[in-house]
DNA sequence: TATGAATGAGAATTCATTCAT
DNA sequence: CATGAATGAATTCTCATTCAT
């Protein structure tokens, strides 16, 4: 009965390692599972029920993996932090110039949010987690914010961008970013590499020197 | 008591027109309210005693104005899109260029949302519309999609605009406009004329020739 | 829908007046209902509905006049502290020795939990209330244990009760009291003045000088 | 596996005499865990993963010493009606006359309840049991009552008791008993012999001649 | 017009219970 | 013997909705 945050330390207890590895990909196909929800019909939207019936469980089974649909949105939306942190810290270690970080973060993204990652969740409604996560997520986008503005300023400091109001600048892309999980399909109607092309393209260009 | 979708047509039926006045100024006032709920919280997430209390009335007095909650997100819907709509008119009625009446829509949607039009409702739950809602919206925002991406075309054809895939350009315009109501302060934060400002610049810089 | 706390406070706003009596009664009755139930089957025992289905409302019905079932709970445990304490404070204005003091808050305890304010919450399941009340509850208690301790100690030194333990003592004393609603019934089987006598001469005798 | 009811006869099937006895230890270790559970937080109250926990093992494996919970109560019971019952064997030998017996009864079962054998399961929530057992155990307790209620009416006849209702009398003196599990701590805050001895005093020198 | 009171449907959550390993 | 995983039933609670006043 006990839910695990464990992670098996050693070789040794094979059996327990796989238990544990299976555990955190039934957990992690979840959290994709949900994140789809959520984004086509909101938190409350959403039901367990909803959410199980895509993974032929029943609701009462999804608390044998997280405490309660509040945690399971928290994790959703750690899961999204975690990927769009991820695509920051490669774009701010491979890119040369402001611009390149700024382009290359957007391809990433979008390649993260339109790629074997699934759907990822929206963070759409922090205000319904329990303030502990509220505010812990809260603190994770206020400083992925930053970290894509720093891009921007350093872009205008190094001469690829032009000075512009980099606060505003960015709510644009983010809300360009954050929208595409409510329109893109992974039926094959879209093109993961295309789409972030454009993405990049679009949202990059008009800002460029 | 029946719900009038009348609207009085001469003065001399003062009575009525005033009071008929009243009921669609309440009426708009209660749509400008649910709609800044339902962004912040989503459609499922506000209880009808969310906006009935920011109105200081009881959720049972909601029902004079709207048949029922479905009713009322529709409402809210149509009056985004009657907003928008407007915006695009008076961009493709002013504008010469392609390029012209993209920036124009952008600049007055953008005015529209964060204008004295209060908070506009983003249009992020239509699956919990009932059919005929659904598709009746669904009509809408698809043609309004066309009419923007036409713009586009319409840029491409006329030299204004650079070549490229409008579907997804105009996926990013759509997404970094619906996100405004998430991040747009009415508290003086904001300002309307400056974001709009560089919404304009930021997004339509890219791809101008 | 709102719950109030409210009470009338001039004949003037009769109407109001009248609504909120009507409301107090029937909140009463619940509580006495709910009584009832909770000492029959305990509190996780006794279903809302338990409750509800006595009543011959629905079990939603309920929430009109608690907002949960831990404050029900609560809101009992306080009506059955009021009995109490009022049994107490007669028996101390009344009462010359602390014999006699003793003698009559048995009686009227007795009385209070077998008559006309019919079934009285046993305090038994005060760890299922949440902190705040649960404090408030036992503060209560303990004030009372000390309330009829006092009694005992000054029955000892006015000489009217032999020298004992009186901690233990009242332990006794309150268990017999606090098992009456367990096995008393209103259905005419039972007695309340012939049992309140009992009560009073079994629990006291023993202790008198 | 099948469960046990078995008691190993001879030496010979030393092993499993062993067993059986490691077998019947924990059970006896089961029973008194889940009493002290029951009496603090009642039967639907207390989860059999509370019981567990306190046991160190999972709730699962609880089915391998019980059939369910509702056996697992009614095993509860029994075991405090075997103790009070051995308490009342006791003294209606020991005691000579009915005062004596009463006493003795009193002082035995405070005895049982706090001494060794540990918390005791309190009788309270017999109507949860199923219909069987709950016969069962209703009709050890009316001859329980009818066994203590004989000692006072015996004491009656022979002089060493005041003329009273013994039926109420004894509910008085059961429920006194009855409720020491709710407050006697096994920490050491109280007295297994000075608690026996008030409550003796207490409870029959009223009554006495 | 607006409110108080009530309802019914649905949602989250808990929990006893099972069963393969 | 014991556990991990899952289920089904019941329970609490919320909420849109109704209706008499």
């Amino acid at each position: 009965m006990p839910r695990r945050k464990v992670v098996a330390k050693t070789q040794a207890e094979a059996g327990t390692f796989d238990r544990n590895q299976q555990f955190q990909q039934k957990l992690d196909l979840l959290l994709k599972t949900a994140a789809g929800c959520f984004n086509q019909k909101g938190f409350s939207g959403t039901s367990l029920r909803d959410v199980a019936d895509r993974l032929n469980i029943t609701d009462a089974a999804l608390y044998y993996y997280v405490k309660n649909k509040e945690e399971l949105v928290f994790l959703c939306y750690q899961r999204a932090l975690d990927l769009g942190e991820r695509a920051m810290r490669r774009a701010a270690e491979e890119g040369k110039t402001g611009l390149d970080k700024l382009q290359l973060y957007i391809r990433y993204q979008m390649e993260a949010m339109c790629g074997s990652d699934g759907p990822v969740a929206i963070l759409s409604e922090i205000p319904s987690l329990k303030l502990a996560h509220r505010t812990h997520i809260l603190d994770r986008t206020r400083h992925d914010s930053k970290m894509v503005a720093a891009f921007v300023q350093a872009g205008i400091e190094d001469g690829t961008i032009r000075p512009c109001n980099s606060i505003i600048t960015c709510s644009a892309i983010f809300g360009a970013l954050n929208w595409v999980p409510k329109w893109y399909r992974f039926d094959g109607r879209h093109d993961a590499a295309e789409s972030a092309e454009i993405f990049v393209r679009v949202l990059t260009q008009g800002i460029a020197s």
